[in-house]
DNA sequence: TATGAATGAGTGTTCATTCAT
DNA sequence: AATGAATGAACACTCATTCAT
């Protein structure tokens, strides 16, 4: 017997449609620059699927903020750093830390975003914790190693180089308009981009350096 | 007998408090979030008033903008880093960079906000470009200090060498929010703060120790 | 048993609610002084409705001008003069003019209004100028056959007499607040209406004569 | 002795460059259309002048409206047609009202607005009766003349033939941008304007021909 | 006589959201 | 599951007018 109408099964492709036109429309104007109207149309949705998948545009924005993170977080640990040498483990993080903020901008935005609104839409993400924890542990583990095999010198607090690996890249990115305006260099040229990764990784193993 | 400047109707006093208001309108809500209306009462002034000043939203906020990088600029120049010695003067200004985030947290949402919109609303500002490049030339001239003293190492780009200062402090600031709930940390715990600039100061020695 | 048609929540209802609103306020006050909350409000319907259906106040208008004139166009097709002997024809199409024009008042302020505008409205309408060649070809076969049979004189432009016609109904009724007070004279007394009409047949019967 | 402020004596001529952009801006873009910051910037005049002199925006327009109309009135008075054989004089009547259309645009767009407004500005000025009743007899004199000379035939209500000669001329340059769109001809080419005239001349000619 | 500063009530337009089907 | 119609509150911006000097 044949099946009537083919056309159900949707459901979970037009959420995710909505989702990714929410990440692009969030990411290049804000929460409050956003419109539900263009990302109910880029997501080829009605808009009032929008409303019954994710309650409110606050709450999109939520949960657009969440699996941003969660995304990072993810890819991350993919990278498989407990198996490579520590001062290798180290510049692949940095290496990767800059990629993935160059081939994924919207996170940058997002995460500003986020920041603007006091972090608000994060508060209650026990996932996003239990990742983040994940993630420390993971860099202290090779801070601990680099310090037992001698190449790192000991008493770095994990939290802060990462904080610092992430500062490096993303204020770079981030403020890459005005920067090019008031530097009168083009942020995002190829060669620029290959030289601010140098200097990051320079910087980085020079802090950490026994 | 000297009469003492007619004030009121005073229409420079009026176009500051827009400007006051506004700054802290647009810090705290973004371009698109800040309301005229709301602008207008912090200010207690007509919105009227906004309109005939600074002609549109938009264009109020290319003038905050535009006045809070003038005031960072010129309080750098007031720390006279010419007349400390190289390690001094690079010391001062990672402190400067910090505590001036600190105390001018809007300086931050600002920035961001600008890049948001691609730096379009500083685009055109002349006044703005000639500060950085007095700005780079002073940052430059520590380091060439440095490296004939023979205390920092040749070929650093005054450049890259200022990004990265402001980076360390602005991204720790600037996702004080996320940041706090992902590392499960108060970012803004006295204590922490002391403990980010050691930890910035540090990183910054180390990076251009000869 | 057949549903009626389902009325309620009805876009096309809605939108005829809009337009009529729209001709009346507009035929009243002008495009600058009609105000959209005025027509909707008249219109039984939400202000943002307008918008939805039609863009802007000023497309609205054009929608209004555009239909006002595609009315009258298709009302003198009705005439059917192709029928009538040519005196008749034209006196026929005297008459017609006179009374559309009082039995649609807001058709004169309307043109008035485009023509403030500098016609900048109706530029694109080509449904509007494929209604008007076929009235004016009307107008020439009428004068043709009058020709043909001897009762007008030849050389009659078509387009001048039928500017005529317009013009002695038109001025007098679009003016009829100012003549009134200039003439001193209640120009829309019921025999002041006949004897205007009675004199304007006149006027072109004299004109056309052979 | 000599005077101390020589800065006054402008009062005039104020006045009479606020008239002027008055009249400029209210015939451009009537007077809900016409904006009071413009027309003082045109007179270069300080707004509050305008209130000063005039009282209001409407009290304005009401001033503009009456001399625009005592002008017209005023420049027929001297055409002297009672001096002319009655056939010339009625062509010349045609000829100058066609004229004084075209040299003034802004009257006729005036006298559109108001009428738009209901007449109500006009209703209480008595110079404009009395400069309206001179008018309307010396049409009637000249009609009285071309009947007693044989050359006009009886029984033409002067009021009437007023209204239509001003009619052809008043319909065909107000309403030029339509009937441009229309009838797909440059309602303003100087060939088309002198065919109007002609066709308008002979118009009237053979409506009073005896 | 003249003026720049200031204002309150609007004015066209847009928004996130809900209703009815 | 999905949709087009509809809404009310808000939004940026404007206006004619008055105040203070």
């Amino acid at each position: 017997m044949p099946r009537k109408k083919p056309r159900a099964r949707d459901a979970d492709a037009t959420k995710a449609r909505i989702l990714a036109a929410a990440k692009s429309e969030f990411a290049r104007l804000g929460l409050a620059g956003a419109r539900v109207d263009e990302i109910a149309e880029k997501a080829s949705a009605n808009k009032r699927m929008i409303y019954h998948y994710f309650g409110s545009k606050e709450d999109l924005f939520q949960v657009v903020l969440e699996e941003a993170y969660l995304d990072i977080r993810s890819a991350e640990q993919e990278l498989d750093l407990d198996h490579l040498a520590p001062r290798d483990a180290l510049e692949t993080l940095v290496r990767f830390t800059w990629d993935y903020y160059l081939d994924n901008p919207e996170f940058i935005t997002l995460v500003n975003s986020a920041n603007l609104h006091r972090g608000r839409h994060l508060e209650n993400s026990e996932r996003l914790r239990t990742a983040s924890r994940r993630f420390v542990n993971m860099v202290r583990s090779i801070l601990d190693r680099g310090v037992a095999e001698g190449v790192f010198r000991p008493g770095i607090d994990p939290v802060q180089l990462n904080i610092t690996i992430a500062a490096i890249g993303y204020y770079y990115l981030t403020n890459r308009f005005t920067g090019g305006i008031l530097f009168e260099r083009n942020f995002m040229a190829k060669k620029a981009l290959g030289q601010r990764l140098d200097f990051n990784i320079d910087t980085v193993m020079r802090l950490v350096q026994a």
